[in-house]
DNA sequence: ATCTTTGCAAACTTTTTGCACCAAT
DNA sequence: ATTGGTGCAAAAAGTTTGCAAAGAT
């Protein structure tokens, strides 16, 4: 568990401090390693040690973002969704089951570079989802449609 | 006014109802032209109609949105902008800002077809937002670190 | 001892919903 | 006459905040 002493030493450096509380949702970070929204870390979380709040955890997850530790996506419909940073992967997300499923990063390259060369513009990657319809819905679509 | 008319034939030819509130809330689009927020609109809407209430204009949305004449995007922090439906833009959206700008949607096309081809995604253009730093930001923090 | 973090409850923001009334077709 | 839309008020859903008590350094 590299990434979490790392956090922890990061955490530390920049004069936070080191509770169960930021251990534990920083454990279920890695635990889940995936898209889980603030609820999700809350559950997992709260299975080990229940009396830890929501908003203690809104306030970890924003100190970690701070740190560059966690990053989060804004998946559509208010919710948003937090996993430890890493830029191998972009999310795509079904606009009609909601599902989400990774990509790696390389498909977003040319688009990163054409923003910053043309528009001066730095994406941040792994902070934006690509909404869209994905393979089972739209096979679905397909068949209904036949009717 | 080429798109309210044909907006206002599609709503017709639907089953819904030409009415006041729907009538303003498609003007405002209209004259408002670029990404607006549900209180934008209310705001526009209600300088002629004060009576128009904010869950219409949402209901309103949501009816020219299941047309295909309305788009909204999530800029992020909770607030959806509308806008009429155009697929030659996307949007660029500065996490420091919070300014948005309008690219062409060329840029886009090689991921669309990248994720159509790979990931039989069909990317819902038009309906996600890339996050990331601005230019000005970016000179803002390039001065900033000189110190 | 100091300064940060926590738990809780309450506030806030944005969007949705139930319902009785009203209006467009 | 029907069916769909409106205004209002209240609820939801997700996140943030103020505060006093507890905890890490």
């Amino acid at each position: 568990m590299k990434r979490m002493e790392a956090a922890i030493q990061n955490l530390r450096a920049s004069g936070g401090r080191i509770t169960n509380a930021r251990r534990s949702v920083l454990q279920a970070l890695v635990t889940a390693r995936t898209h889980v929204t603030a609820e999700d870390l809350l559950n997992i979380v709260q299975s080990e040690s229940p009396e830890i709040h929501l908003s203690t955890v809104y306030r970890t997850l924003d100190a970690l973002e701070k740190l560059g530790v966690v990053d989060h996506v804004h998946l559509g419909h208010g919710r948003a969704v937090y996993h430890l940073s890493d830029n191998a992967h972009q999310h795509i997300v079904c606009d009609k089951c909601s599902s989400v499923e990774e990509v790696p990063s390389e498909l977003f390259l040319q688009l990163e570079k054409d923003l910053k060369d043309k528009y001066r513009f730095k994406v941040r990657m792994n902070h934006f989802a690509v909404i869209g319809t994905c393979s089972q819905c739209l096979e679905k679509l397909d068949k209904s449609e036949l009717n």
